[in-house]
DNA sequence: TCACTGATCGACAATGTTGCTGGTCAATTG
DNA sequence: CAATTGACCAGCAACATTGTCGATCAGTGA
Protein backbone atom coordinates (compact mmCIF):
# COMPACT_ATOMS: atom_id res chain seq x y z
CA UNK A 1 0.00 0.00 0.00
CA UNK A 2 3.14 1.95 0.56
CA UNK A 3 3.12 4.58 -2.14
CA UNK A 4 3.66 7.89 -0.01
CA UNK A 5 4.35 10.64 -2.43
CA UNK A 6 7.81 11.20 -2.15
CA UNK A 7 9.19 14.21 -0.50
CA UNK A 8 10.92 17.24 -2.95
CA UNK A 9 14.40 17.25 -2.30
CA UNK A 10 15.25 20.73 -0.48
CA UNK A 11 16.53 23.02 -3.15
CA UNK A 12 14.55 26.65 -2.86
CA UNK A 13 16.13 28.15 -5.44
CA UNK A 14 14.93 25.66 -7.97
CA UNK A 15 11.98 24.91 -6.34
CA UNK A 16 11.14 28.56 -6.99
CA UNK A 17 12.19 28.44 -10.91
CA UNK A 18 9.69 25.24 -10.78
CA UNK A 19 6.81 27.45 -9.58
CA UNK A 20 7.44 30.36 -11.87
CA UNK A 21 7.68 28.38 -14.90
CA UNK A 22 4.65 26.50 -14.01
CA UNK A 23 2.84 29.85 -13.57
CA UNK A 24 4.19 31.07 -16.82
CA UNK A 25 2.96 28.02 -19.27
CA UNK A 26 -0.23 28.43 -17.51
CA UNK A 27 -0.34 32.24 -18.20
CA UNK A 28 0.32 31.43 -21.93
CA UNK A 29 -2.32 28.82 -21.74
CA UNK A 30 -5.36 30.30 -20.29
CA UNK A 31 -4.33 33.83 -19.61
CA UNK A 32 -4.56 35.49 -16.18
CA UNK A 33 -7.59 34.10 -15.01
CA UNK A 34 -5.81 30.50 -15.30
CA UNK A 35 -3.33 31.35 -13.07
CA UNK A 36 -4.08 30.17 -9.85
CA UNK A 37 -2.10 29.02 -6.34
CA UNK A 38 -3.86 25.38 -6.95
CA UNK A 39 -3.13 25.36 -10.38
CA UNK A 40 -0.07 26.40 -10.68
CA UNK A 41 1.07 24.40 -7.49
CA UNK A 42 -0.27 21.22 -9.31
CA UNK A 43 1.22 22.17 -12.85
CA UNK A 44 4.77 22.44 -10.78
CA UNK A 45 3.99 18.95 -8.79
CA UNK A 46 4.66 21.48 -5.33
CA UNK A 47 2.33 21.61 -2.67
CA UNK A 48 0.55 24.40 -2.25
CA UNK A 49 1.43 25.20 0.97
CA UNK A 50 5.41 25.16 -0.22
CA UNK A 51 4.08 27.55 -3.20
CA UNK A 52 2.66 29.66 -0.65
CA UNK A 53 6.31 29.78 1.10
CA UNK A 54 7.40 31.66 -1.53
CA UNK A 55 4.80 33.83 -2.64
CA UNK A 56 2.61 35.36 -0.16
CA UNK A 57 0.12 35.83 -1.78
CA UNK A 58 -1.78 35.29 -5.56
CA UNK A 59 -0.74 38.66 -6.63
CA UNK A 60 2.66 38.81 -5.64
CA UNK A 61 3.29 35.50 -7.69
CA UNK A 62 1.68 36.86 -10.83
CA UNK A 63 3.73 39.84 -9.97
CA UNK A 64 6.78 37.75 -9.82
CA UNK A 65 5.94 35.97 -12.98
CA UNK A 66 5.32 39.25 -15.06
CA UNK A 67 8.92 40.21 -14.01
CA UNK A 68 10.31 36.50 -14.92
CA UNK A 69 8.79 36.77 -18.04
CA UNK A 70 10.30 40.11 -18.77
CA UNK A 71 13.37 39.22 -18.09
CA UNK A 72 13.19 36.15 -20.35
CA UNK A 73 11.60 38.36 -23.31
CA UNK A 74 14.71 40.63 -22.37
CA UNK A 75 17.66 37.85 -23.36
CA UNK A 76 15.31 36.54 -26.28
CA UNK A 77 15.10 39.63 -27.64
CA UNK A 78 18.05 41.99 -26.63
CA UNK A 79 20.13 39.33 -25.71
CA UNK A 80 22.58 39.02 -22.51
CA UNK A 81 21.53 42.06 -20.45
CA UNK A 82 25.63 42.32 -19.16
CA UNK A 83 26.69 42.72 -22.56
CA UNK A 84 24.09 44.88 -23.66
CA UNK A 85 26.23 48.54 -22.69
CA UNK A 86 28.66 48.02 -25.18
CA UNK A 87 27.10 48.01 -28.80
CA UNK A 88 25.69 51.07 -29.94
CA UNK A 89 22.43 52.73 -31.34
CA UNK A 90 23.77 52.60 -35.57
CA UNK A 91 24.68 49.01 -34.89
CA UNK A 92 21.04 47.83 -33.62
CA UNK A 93 19.36 45.83 -36.37
CA UNK A 94 15.75 46.97 -37.03
CA UNK A 95 15.10 43.92 -38.41
CA UNK A 96 16.36 41.50 -37.02
CA UNK A 97 15.11 42.93 -33.44
CA UNK A 98 11.70 42.70 -35.06
CA UNK A 99 12.40 39.40 -36.22
CA UNK A 100 13.80 38.22 -33.07
CA UNK A 101 10.52 40.11 -31.23
CA UNK A 102 7.92 38.54 -33.64
CA UNK A 103 9.20 35.24 -32.94
CA UNK A 104 9.33 35.38 -29.46
CA UNK A 105 5.56 36.51 -29.20
CA UNK A 106 4.48 33.95 -31.52
CA UNK A 107 6.18 31.02 -29.51
CA UNK A 108 4.91 32.88 -25.91
CA UNK A 109 1.50 33.58 -27.07
CA UNK A 110 -0.81 35.52 -23.98
CA UNK A 111 2.21 35.85 -21.78
CA UNK A 112 3.67 39.54 -23.64
CA UNK A 113 0.05 40.66 -23.43
CA UNK A 114 -0.01 40.36 -20.20
CA UNK A 115 3.25 41.47 -19.04
CA UNK A 116 2.16 44.80 -21.39
CA UNK A 117 -0.81 45.52 -19.63
CA UNK A 118 1.04 45.15 -16.39
CA UNK A 119 3.83 47.21 -17.34
CA UNK A 120 1.78 50.49 -18.92
CA UNK A 121 -1.14 50.02 -15.84
CA UNK A 122 2.06 50.34 -13.16
CA UNK A 123 3.21 54.11 -12.08
CA UNK A 124 6.54 53.57 -13.76
CA UNK A 125 6.88 51.57 -17.00
CA UNK A 126 10.63 52.32 -16.94
CA UNK A 127 11.18 50.18 -13.96
CA UNK A 128 10.98 47.20 -16.19
CA UNK A 129 14.23 46.26 -17.89
CA UNK A 130 12.67 45.43 -21.07
CA UNK A 131 10.39 48.59 -21.74
CA UNK A 132 12.97 51.08 -20.40
CA UNK A 133 15.48 49.38 -23.21
CA UNK A 134 12.75 48.90 -26.01
CA UNK A 135 11.03 52.78 -25.75
CA UNK A 136 14.59 53.89 -24.67
CA UNK A 137 16.47 52.68 -28.05
CA UNK A 138 13.19 53.55 -29.70
CA UNK A 139 14.21 57.46 -28.55
CA UNK A 140 17.68 57.55 -29.52
CA UNK A 141 17.25 55.61 -32.84
CA UNK A 142 14.24 58.81 -33.29
CA UNK A 143 17.09 60.91 -32.22
CA UNK A 144 19.44 59.88 -35.56
CA UNK A 145 19.09 60.95 -38.78
CA UNK A 146 18.33 57.49 -40.09
CA UNK A 147 14.58 57.93 -38.71
CA UNK A 148 11.99 60.33 -40.02
CA UNK A 149 11.66 63.17 -37.49
CA UNK A 150 8.94 63.69 -35.20
CA UNK A 151 8.48 60.29 -33.99
CA UNK A 152 6.53 60.14 -30.59
CA UNK A 153 8.76 57.24 -28.56
CA UNK A 154 6.52 56.47 -26.04
CA UNK A 155 3.35 56.03 -28.16
CA UNK A 156 5.31 54.37 -31.13
CA UNK A 157 6.84 51.64 -27.96
CA UNK A 158 2.85 50.77 -27.27
CA UNK A 159 1.93 50.18 -31.01
CA UNK A 160 4.63 47.88 -31.77
CA UNK A 161 4.57 46.02 -28.89
CA UNK A 162 0.43 46.01 -28.61
CA UNK A 163 0.61 44.80 -32.19
CA UNK A 164 2.84 42.48 -32.25
CA UNK A 165 1.94 40.42 -29.26
CA UNK A 166 -1.68 40.58 -30.53
CA UNK A 167 -1.29 39.20 -33.65
CA UNK A 168 -0.33 35.83 -32.61
CA UNK A 169 -3.65 35.53 -31.14
CA UNK A 170 -5.32 35.80 -34.80
CA UNK A 171 -1.82 33.57 -35.81
CA UNK A 172 -2.62 30.63 -33.77
CA UNK A 173 -6.06 30.29 -34.35
CA UNK A 174 -5.61 30.00 -37.88
CA UNK A 175 -2.56 28.58 -38.68
CA UNK A 176 -3.30 24.37 -38.71
CA UNK A 177 0.57 23.54 -38.28
CA UNK A 178 4.21 25.02 -37.73
CA UNK A 179 4.39 26.17 -41.67
CA UNK A 180 1.42 28.31 -41.68
CA UNK A 181 2.61 30.23 -38.09
CA UNK A 182 5.82 31.34 -39.10
CA UNK A 183 4.25 31.96 -42.52
CA UNK A 184 2.12 34.05 -40.27
CA UNK A 185 4.98 35.48 -38.58
CA UNK A 186 7.01 36.59 -41.99
CA UNK A 187 3.78 38.53 -43.22
CA UNK A 188 3.72 40.27 -39.51
CA UNK A 189 7.07 41.54 -39.55
CA UNK A 190 7.37 42.21 -43.23
CA UNK A 191 3.64 43.93 -42.50
CA UNK A 192 5.28 46.41 -39.56
CA UNK A 193 8.68 46.79 -41.81
CA UNK A 194 6.93 47.89 -44.27
CA UNK A 195 4.88 50.25 -42.20
CA UNK A 196 7.98 51.49 -40.56
CA UNK A 197 9.48 52.49 -44.08
CA UNK A 198 6.27 53.96 -46.13
CA UNK A 199 3.49 54.03 -43.86
CA UNK A 200 0.42 53.42 -45.36
CA UNK A 201 -0.97 56.85 -46.76
CA UNK A 202 0.11 58.37 -50.30
CA UNK A 203 1.70 61.95 -48.39
CA UNK A 204 0.90 63.89 -51.42
CA UNK A 205 -2.97 62.44 -51.58
CA UNK A 206 -3.56 63.97 -48.01
CA UNK A 207 -2.66 67.48 -48.03
CA UNK A 208 -5.16 68.39 -45.40
CA UNK A 209 -4.01 65.61 -42.73
CA UNK A 210 -0.41 66.75 -43.57
CA UNK A 211 -1.03 70.02 -42.69
CA UNK A 212 -3.21 68.89 -39.24
CA UNK A 213 0.02 66.83 -38.62
CA UNK A 214 2.39 70.12 -38.74
CA UNK A 215 0.13 72.05 -37.13
CA UNK A 216 -0.40 69.42 -34.00
CA UNK A 217 3.59 69.47 -34.24
CA UNK A 218 3.63 73.13 -33.73
CA UNK A 219 1.52 73.18 -30.57
CA UNK A 220 4.45 71.17 -28.92
CA UNK B 1 -39.76 46.10 9.72
CA UNK B 2 -41.47 45.07 6.53
CA UNK B 3 -38.80 46.14 3.48
CA UNK B 4 -38.98 43.04 1.20
CA UNK B 5 -37.32 43.65 -1.18
CA UNK B 6 -39.75 45.11 -4.44
CA UNK B 7 -40.34 42.35 -7.22
CA UNK B 8 -38.54 44.07 -10.85
CA UNK B 9 -41.43 44.84 -13.06
CA UNK B 10 -41.99 42.15 -15.56
CA UNK B 11 -39.64 43.23 -18.49
CA UNK B 12 -37.12 40.82 -20.18
CA UNK B 13 -35.89 43.12 -22.99
CA UNK B 14 -35.10 45.69 -20.71
CA UNK B 15 -33.65 43.47 -17.97
CA UNK B 16 -31.46 41.66 -20.33
CA UNK B 17 -30.32 45.77 -21.80
CA UNK B 18 -29.98 46.17 -17.83
CA UNK B 19 -27.35 42.78 -17.48
CA UNK B 20 -25.35 43.28 -20.43
CA UNK B 21 -24.69 47.25 -19.27
CA UNK B 22 -23.58 45.91 -16.13
CA UNK B 23 -21.35 43.54 -16.99
CA UNK B 24 -19.99 45.96 -20.12
CA UNK B 25 -19.25 48.40 -16.87
CA UNK B 26 -17.96 45.63 -15.04
CA UNK B 27 -15.79 44.57 -18.17
CA UNK B 28 -14.37 48.22 -17.93
CA UNK B 29 -13.23 48.64 -14.47
CA UNK B 30 -11.82 44.93 -13.56
CA UNK B 31 -11.64 43.15 -16.93
CA UNK B 32 -12.59 39.51 -17.88
CA UNK B 33 -11.92 38.02 -14.40
CA UNK B 34 -14.00 40.64 -12.69
CA UNK B 35 -17.27 39.23 -14.71
CA UNK B 36 -18.89 36.96 -12.78
CA UNK B 37 -22.12 36.33 -12.61
CA UNK B 38 -22.83 37.40 -8.64
CA UNK B 39 -21.06 40.03 -9.34
CA UNK B 40 -22.77 41.37 -12.93
CA UNK B 41 -26.78 40.34 -11.22
CA UNK B 42 -25.35 42.36 -8.27
CA UNK B 43 -24.63 45.47 -10.02
CA UNK B 44 -27.58 45.58 -12.26
CA UNK B 45 -30.08 44.88 -8.97
CA UNK B 46 -30.95 42.12 -10.49
CA UNK B 47 -31.43 38.15 -9.00
CA UNK B 48 -28.63 35.93 -10.25
CA UNK B 49 -31.34 33.36 -10.94
CA UNK B 50 -32.85 36.00 -13.35
CA UNK B 51 -29.59 36.56 -14.92
CA UNK B 52 -29.30 32.87 -15.50
CA UNK B 53 -32.48 32.89 -17.11
CA UNK B 54 -31.13 35.58 -19.60
CA UNK B 55 -27.96 33.47 -20.33
CA UNK B 56 -27.53 29.78 -19.92
CA UNK B 57 -23.93 30.08 -18.18
CA UNK B 58 -20.85 32.61 -18.07
CA UNK B 59 -19.47 31.93 -20.63
CA UNK B 60 -22.43 32.66 -22.80
CA UNK B 61 -23.03 35.65 -20.90
CA UNK B 62 -19.86 36.97 -21.55
CA UNK B 63 -20.21 35.86 -25.13
CA UNK B 64 -23.08 38.27 -25.66
CA UNK B 65 -21.53 40.75 -23.52
CA UNK B 66 -18.31 40.72 -26.83
CA UNK B 67 -21.08 40.88 -29.53
CA UNK B 68 -22.69 44.00 -26.92
CA UNK B 69 -19.23 45.86 -27.02
CA UNK B 70 -18.67 45.25 -30.92
CA UNK B 71 -22.36 46.64 -31.58
CA UNK B 72 -21.83 49.89 -29.33
CA UNK B 73 -18.17 50.30 -31.07
CA UNK B 74 -19.44 50.14 -34.52
CA UNK B 75 -22.00 52.94 -33.64
CA UNK B 76 -19.40 54.96 -32.31
CA UNK B 77 -17.42 54.87 -34.84
CA UNK B 78 -19.31 53.89 -38.05
CA UNK B 79 -22.52 55.51 -37.11
CA UNK B 80 -25.51 53.61 -37.61
CA UNK B 81 -25.24 50.71 -39.34
CA UNK B 82 -28.46 51.46 -41.12
CA UNK B 83 -27.14 54.11 -43.45
CA UNK B 84 -23.40 52.76 -44.02
CA UNK B 85 -24.01 51.29 -47.17
CA UNK B 86 -24.42 54.75 -49.05
CA UNK B 87 -20.94 56.15 -48.12
CA UNK B 88 -17.97 56.07 -50.70
CA UNK B 89 -14.64 54.31 -49.61
CA UNK B 90 -13.03 57.46 -51.18
CA UNK B 91 -15.17 59.69 -48.98
CA UNK B 92 -14.37 58.07 -45.69
CA UNK B 93 -11.73 60.54 -43.43
CA UNK B 94 -9.31 58.66 -41.87
CA UNK B 95 -8.65 61.13 -39.63
CA UNK B 96 -11.87 61.90 -38.54
CA UNK B 97 -12.10 57.79 -38.01
CA UNK B 98 -8.89 57.42 -36.17
CA UNK B 99 -10.65 60.21 -33.66
CA UNK B 100 -13.62 58.60 -33.07
CA UNK B 101 -11.83 55.04 -32.28
CA UNK B 102 -9.26 56.89 -29.91
CA UNK B 103 -12.30 58.63 -28.05
CA UNK B 104 -14.44 55.67 -27.76
CA UNK B 105 -11.06 53.24 -26.64
CA UNK B 106 -9.90 55.65 -24.33
CA UNK B 107 -13.84 56.04 -22.89
CA UNK B 108 -14.15 52.62 -22.52
CA UNK B 109 -10.52 50.52 -21.35
CA UNK B 110 -10.50 47.57 -21.59
CA UNK B 111 -13.25 46.44 -23.23
CA UNK B 112 -11.76 47.22 -26.54
CA UNK B 113 -9.06 44.74 -25.91
CA UNK B 114 -10.90 42.23 -24.59
CA UNK B 115 -13.11 42.09 -27.85
CA UNK B 116 -10.01 42.43 -30.21
CA UNK B 117 -9.04 39.08 -28.20
CA UNK B 118 -11.72 37.02 -28.36
CA UNK B 119 -12.55 38.00 -31.99
CA UNK B 120 -9.02 37.70 -33.18
CA UNK B 121 -9.12 34.13 -31.48
CA UNK B 122 -12.46 33.01 -33.11
CA UNK B 123 -12.20 31.33 -35.93
CA UNK B 124 -13.77 33.88 -38.31
CA UNK B 125 -13.34 37.52 -37.34
CA UNK B 126 -15.48 38.28 -40.23
CA UNK B 127 -18.46 37.43 -38.19
CA UNK B 128 -17.75 39.92 -35.93
CA UNK B 129 -19.68 43.17 -37.69
CA UNK B 130 -16.95 46.07 -36.50
CA UNK B 131 -14.45 43.81 -37.79
CA UNK B 132 -15.57 43.14 -40.88
CA UNK B 133 -16.22 46.55 -41.41
CA UNK B 134 -12.70 48.10 -40.02
CA UNK B 135 -11.01 45.15 -41.98
CA UNK B 136 -12.86 45.77 -44.97
CA UNK B 137 -12.42 49.23 -45.47
CA UNK B 138 -8.62 49.04 -44.66
CA UNK B 139 -8.31 46.68 -47.77
CA UNK B 140 -10.91 48.68 -49.72
CA UNK B 141 -8.66 51.71 -49.19
CA UNK B 142 -5.36 49.92 -49.57
CA UNK B 143 -6.81 49.25 -53.27
CA UNK B 144 -7.18 53.29 -54.03
CA UNK B 145 -4.29 55.60 -55.36
CA UNK B 146 -4.69 57.48 -52.22
CA UNK B 147 -2.77 54.50 -49.84
CA UNK B 148 0.91 52.85 -50.40
CA UNK B 149 1.17 50.33 -52.73
CA UNK B 150 1.72 46.60 -50.78
CA UNK B 151 -0.39 46.90 -47.52
CA UNK B 152 -1.61 44.03 -45.63
CA UNK B 153 -5.36 45.27 -44.56
CA UNK B 154 -5.37 42.22 -41.75
CA UNK B 155 -1.80 42.74 -40.08
CA UNK B 156 -2.81 46.45 -39.89
CA UNK B 157 -5.92 46.13 -38.54
CA UNK B 158 -4.48 43.89 -36.20
CA UNK B 159 -1.49 46.36 -35.18
CA UNK B 160 -4.45 49.60 -35.19
CA UNK B 161 -6.71 48.40 -33.30
CA UNK B 162 -4.03 46.78 -30.98
CA UNK B 163 -2.34 50.31 -30.76
CA UNK B 164 -5.38 52.22 -29.75
CA UNK B 165 -6.93 49.71 -27.50
CA UNK B 166 -3.90 49.35 -25.86
CA UNK B 167 -3.27 53.11 -25.43
CA UNK B 168 -5.30 53.87 -22.66
CA UNK B 169 -4.02 51.84 -20.58
CA UNK B 170 -0.87 53.92 -20.33
CA UNK B 171 -2.92 56.95 -20.53
CA UNK B 172 -5.44 56.26 -17.93
CA UNK B 173 -2.77 55.20 -15.50
CA UNK B 174 -0.77 58.38 -16.25
CA UNK B 175 -3.08 60.77 -16.32
CA UNK B 176 -4.51 62.91 -13.24
CA UNK B 177 -7.48 64.66 -14.97
CA UNK B 178 -9.82 64.76 -17.95
CA UNK B 179 -7.56 67.47 -19.64
CA UNK B 180 -4.22 65.22 -19.36
CA UNK B 181 -6.16 62.20 -20.64
CA UNK B 182 -7.47 64.14 -23.57
CA UNK B 183 -4.05 65.28 -24.22
CA UNK B 184 -2.71 62.08 -24.39
CA UNK B 185 -5.41 60.53 -26.69
CA UNK B 186 -4.25 63.74 -28.77
CA UNK B 187 -0.88 62.42 -28.82
CA UNK B 188 -1.87 58.89 -29.66
CA UNK B 189 -4.07 59.84 -32.56
CA UNK B 190 -1.38 62.77 -34.02
CA UNK B 191 1.48 59.86 -33.75
CA UNK B 192 -0.60 57.35 -35.49
CA UNK B 193 -1.39 59.67 -38.33
CA UNK B 194 2.06 60.51 -38.72
CA UNK B 195 3.00 56.88 -38.69
CA UNK B 196 0.46 56.45 -41.39
CA UNK B 197 1.95 59.43 -43.63
CA UNK B 198 5.64 59.33 -42.71
CA UNK B 199 6.68 55.87 -41.18
CA UNK B 200 9.47 55.80 -38.95
CA UNK B 201 12.25 55.18 -41.12
CA UNK B 202 14.32 57.34 -43.30
CA UNK B 203 13.98 55.12 -46.83
CA UNK B 204 17.30 56.12 -48.23
CA UNK B 205 18.88 55.54 -44.48
CA UNK B 206 17.84 51.71 -45.27
CA UNK B 207 18.77 50.45 -48.41
CA UNK B 208 18.75 46.87 -46.72
CA UNK B 209 15.46 46.74 -45.12
CA UNK B 210 13.87 47.92 -48.49
CA UNK B 211 16.30 45.35 -50.55
CA UNK B 212 14.25 42.40 -47.89
CA UNK B 213 10.40 44.16 -48.31
CA UNK B 214 11.10 43.82 -51.95
CA UNK B 215 12.33 40.10 -52.11
CA UNK B 216 9.28 39.48 -49.38
CA UNK B 217 7.23 40.79 -52.08
CA UNK B 218 8.30 39.02 -54.72
CA UNK B 219 7.66 35.71 -52.69
CA UNK B 220 4.05 36.45 -52.59
C1' DT C 1 -62.58 36.02 -15.69
C1' DC C 2 -59.35 32.45 -15.54
C1' DA C 3 -55.80 29.45 -16.97
C1' DC C 4 -51.23 29.61 -18.61
C1' DT C 5 -46.70 31.07 -19.84
C1' DG C 6 -42.52 32.56 -18.46
C1' DA C 7 -39.92 36.35 -15.93
C1' DT C 8 -38.31 36.85 -11.46
C1' DC C 9 -36.72 35.34 -7.09
C1' DG C 10 -34.72 32.69 -2.86
C1' DA C 11 -32.30 28.75 -1.55
C1' DC C 12 -29.19 24.68 -2.15
C1' DA C 13 -25.40 21.57 -3.57
C1' DA C 14 -21.08 21.09 -5.61
C1' DT C 15 -16.88 22.77 -6.53
C1' DG C 16 -12.76 25.73 -6.35
C1' DT C 17 -9.85 29.16 -4.28
C1' DT C 18 -7.47 31.65 -0.83
C1' DG C 19 -4.78 31.99 3.06
C1' DC C 20 -3.35 29.98 7.58
C1' DT C 21 -1.51 26.68 10.84
C1' DG C 22 0.94 23.11 12.72
C1' DG C 23 3.83 19.26 11.84
C1' DT C 24 7.87 16.86 9.55
C1' DC C 25 12.32 16.52 8.09
C1' DA C 26 16.70 17.88 5.58
C1' DA C 27 20.48 20.90 5.77
C1' DT C 28 23.46 23.92 8.12
C1' DT C 29 26.07 25.63 11.88
C1' DG C 30 28.08 26.02 16.33
C1' DC D 1 26.83 15.65 17.47
C1' DA D 2 23.04 18.58 18.85
C1' DA D 3 20.39 22.51 18.03
C1' DT D 4 18.38 25.57 14.94
C1' DT D 5 16.58 27.08 10.73
C1' DG D 6 13.45 26.99 7.21
C1' DA D 7 11.83 24.21 3.01
C1' DC D 8 8.27 21.28 2.40
C1' DC D 9 3.70 19.19 3.15
C1' DA D 10 -1.34 17.97 4.69
C1' DG D 11 -5.41 19.64 6.18
C1' DC D 12 -8.76 23.21 7.81
C1' DA D 13 -11.85 27.31 7.67
C1' DA D 14 -13.86 30.93 5.20
C1' DC D 15 -15.57 32.38 1.28
C1' DA D 16 -16.92 32.90 -3.75
C1' DT D 17 -18.86 31.10 -7.81
C1' DT D 18 -21.35 28.16 -10.75
C1' DG D 19 -25.35 25.99 -12.05
C1' DT D 20 -30.00 24.09 -10.69
C1' DC D 21 -34.73 23.86 -8.67
C1' DG D 22 -39.04 24.90 -7.10
C1' DA D 23 -41.98 28.64 -5.75
C1' DT D 24 -44.09 32.94 -6.93
C1' DC D 25 -46.42 36.27 -9.42
C1' DA D 26 -47.32 39.56 -13.43
C1' DG D 27 -48.94 39.77 -18.06
C1' DT D 28 -51.51 37.70 -21.92
C1' DG D 29 -54.86 35.51 -24.53
C1' DA D 30 -58.92 32.58 -24.67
Amino acid sequence: MEARTRRRVRDPAATRETILDAACNLLAKDGLEGVSLSAVAHLASVNRGTAYQHFETREKLIEATIEWVSDKMFRAVFGDPATLGERRVEEVDVSALTDRLSEFAMENPEIGRVWLQQVLASPDPSQDAFWREYCGSLRRFASTSLAVPGIDAEVMSVINLAGVFFWPVFARAHAADEGERSELTRRYTHEILRLSMYGTMSAKAFPDVAERLSKDFAKD
